[in-house]
DNA sequence: CTAATCTCTCAAGTTAACTTCAGCACAAGA
DNA sequence: TCTTGTGCTGAAGTTAACTTGAGAGATTAG
């Protein structure tokens, strides 16, 4: 079929660079989201990476999801419950959509509850640690962050025998 | 050599030790908040770190705030404004309560904001990402976490174009 | 007095989410 | 065609908040 000339192959897809300038995010970053199976990007046949419009939403998601705090590695597990083989619709993102409000309402209603406590314990000068609720341990939300902080409450133990 | 006997001087102070299993940290880290300037133990004439009661009170304001969202950096600071010359009262500490509280509130309505433009949005498909609010870099919650993100919602400029 | 614990310091490793850089290949425009 | 401008890869650096490990001294229980 292909006489085989230059065959310029049209200009399929969109280079990072686009994408970049669309999302706002650096090159970099979408590579690494590649590498983070966030995007899956097909290449040319000289190897430069080529995106489709529908990516410009993915990454918008995941710029998004990031601000109300999730990990990339949520994200990507909240991505790959969309369809591969068809364009997402309004309802897969929907889907999506509650599954993060419902882990937002959590958080939410977790934070509430803790600044709640924090006037009557931090604020009352905690004379009495064994009994202030701040410091319960199950209540001590998991700090969504970085790094090591394994042991994190993880042995309390003798909080309540003394000040 | 010393003409003075063994003259042991008054077992002043906890050491890390206790204090670790008092608050439920490990040595390392308290070690590591000491250089952050969050406590400051004395040292005993062989070079032994020795804490005072008050010091567990303020490495569980630590391992509070830390669960609230915030960073060493900005808990230093807060510890900072409490008096050094004597031993930080009810009053000193219901001051860092308040102040913590105003950020905590913020934070509480930023979320509930964005969580409550989450079905709008990306429920909605984003069909039109042009005029999503969740696009908004203003509204994007400056995500309070590691590493550089220094760009994120720096140029976002072109936004408003198409796609 | 000894063995078992504890502590100390300093350097290096860890995670997450990226960035920066070096060296090289391809693409676009005047 | 020659010159910029992009893009690619792989390795290493960055921040935060700590941990781990090595080598050596200090404390304590028996």
């Amino acid at each position: 079929m292909k006489t085989k000339q230059k065959l310029r192959l049209r200009p399929t897809g969109l280079t990072i660079g686009a994408i970049a300038e669309r999302t706002g995010l650096a090159p970099s970053a979408i590579r690494y989201y590649e590498e983070e199976g966030i995007v899956h990007p097909h290449r040319t046949d000289t190897g430069q990476r080529r995106y489709e419009r529908a990516d410009i939403r993915r990454l918008s998601f995941v710029m998004i999801s990031q601000s109300l705090g999730f990990s990339i590695a949520e994200i990507r597990d909240a991505l790959n419950s969309l369809p591969s083989n068809r364009t997402p619709s309004k309802a897969d993102w929907q889907a999506i959509s509650e599954r993060f409000r419902k882990d937002l309402d959590a958080r939410i209603a977790q934070m509430t509850k803790l600044r709640d406590q924090l006037d009557g314990c931090i604020g009352c000068g905690c004379l009495s640690l064994s009994n202030c609720k701040l410091y319960n341990p199950d209540d001590r939300a998991k700090t969504r962050g970085t790094g090591p902080r394994y042991l994190m409450g993880d042995s309390p133990s003798d909080l309540g025998k003394n000040a």
